[in-house]
DNA sequence: GAGATACAGCGTACGAGATACAGAGTCCCC
DNA sequence: GGGGACTCTGTATCTCGTACGCTGTATCTC
């Protein structure tokens, strides 16, 4: 088993910058390139972000931003995590009530930023503003009796539900844009030219009964409001238990 | 509104080629194109799927696929509906434990074939497959009196569950055999190291409580089901209100 | 002070990979 | 039996990420 340390990013988004015994000190920073790559996927989209673009977004040389990155890849960690805002204050709110509240603030983010979406985090959460989220959701379920693996358990739900729900709402606003597929009622329509009844029978049906069209209920506030109240009823069964025993 | 057609691979996907009036018939099908580009994906990973390998793999010249998919990203969509397994047959069964079998059956496909979470759904789902999933869903719930939206929704939010929990658990199995972090015991270490208790006090309680460490709970098996159990117990309380009214 | 040294910034070059284009062969249709 | 649409393919191009090495500079050592 080799002996891991942090990958060099993480380290330098905690300010673990190795300290320069020699040399010019470095002109920039990390925080300022991830930020001038983040006003770009802002305003382009993901696929706007090139290392020539950042680099001339902050006034320097392509091959100069690996001083301070190492990769392309480690650019987007770096951008996933500053790409989020604080998270919501906890102000000695019930759990119930934070949590919602925190949720719902991560979707809110999410959507706002939907370029985080197709970055995809495959890796566990390393970054300050990350934990940061993580820790108050933790201190929100301190009270409740639940262990400290249920708790991290919890919260990395609540963050799954989020963002399954942004990506849905986002899809849902990229059709609307007129994606690839204009929005839900072309949807319907498209579905029923190609749908054969005896292989789709319940689908067949659903169609027909303007499940797709205009005005169908599908994922909008009351949808997530509903989803998340199943999961926060099952936590609080689950802190019942705990209790009782 | 400009007019809106099936992108074109979905076209394919259905078999609605355009049937040739002239020339040599195509040696080939999207179907084999598909099931190449699969095997490469299982073997090699989403990286090793290059126009050329999938050309080679089916005996071709690379552009010569671009007779039947268009671009890199249509023989993407056309993987992602064509790796998944046909869902579970429903004999009958109750829709809460025909449901808790089917979104099993999502998540373990989705681990079997990671590259599908990499390739995130960006599209809502349009073809034969991911449309039979769907139809099975609608199905078991025909009988409890829920509207057509409402059963959509549900499935929808249930595929969402499962592929959630699916990258949560992959995710966990790459860090286990070695990925940036290693191992959970390595990535409560990290956070050890590197959390401030004065920002971060719930975490660095959680560290301490080894909520990270080797044993502790996280997501396995019995969260998968705890968490389903919490959703489908909310999805029996709306059929029951709904039945009531 | 006067090198020595490590490090910042950057120009150039390379390599991978997607895809535009054009030519050559093939087969259907009239 | 000729025309034209359609298939397959080689070559060329374009976009990007990034390795390498040079140049200058600021700090450290003596």
């Amino acid at each position: 088993m080799a002996e891991r340390r942090l990958p060099p990013v993480v380290a330098r988004m905690w300010g673990r910058e190795t300290s320069a015994r020699h040399g010019p000190r470095p002109s920039l920073d990390l925080g300022r390139i991830v930020d001038a790559a983040i006003r770009i996927a802002d305003r382009d989209g993901l696929e706007g972000v090139k290392m020539s673009s950042v680099a001339s977004e902050v006034g320097m040389a392509t091959m100069s931003l690996y001083r301070y990155v190492g990769s392309k890849d480690e650019l987007l960690i770096a951008m996933a995590d500053a790409a989020a805002p604080e998270p919501p204050a906890l102000d000695g709110r019930a759990w119930r009530d934070y949590l919602t509240d925190w949720t719902r603030a991560n979707r809110d983010f999410l959507l706002g930023r939907p370029w985080l979406l197709a970055l995809g985090q495959h890796t566990p959460p390393a970054g300050p503003r990350a934990l940061r989220w993580l820790d108050r959701a933790l201190a929100a379920l301190a009270g409740t009796g639940l262990g400290p693996g249920e708790r991290v358990n919890i919260a990395t739900t609540l963050t799954g539900y989020a963002s399954q729900q942004a990506a849905l709402a986002h899809a849902l606003n990229v059709a609307a844009a007129g994606g690839p597929i204009a929005g839900l009622a072309e949807y319907g329509d498209i579905l029923a030219e190609v749908l054969d009844p005896a292989t789709y029978p319940a689908l067949t049906e659903a169609v027909g009964a303007n499940a797709f069209g205009a005005g169908a209920e599908w994922i909008d506030d009351a949808d997530f409001t509903f989803g998340l109240d199943l999961l926060l009823d099952g936590i609080q069964a689950l802190i019942d238990r705990r209790r009782e025993h």
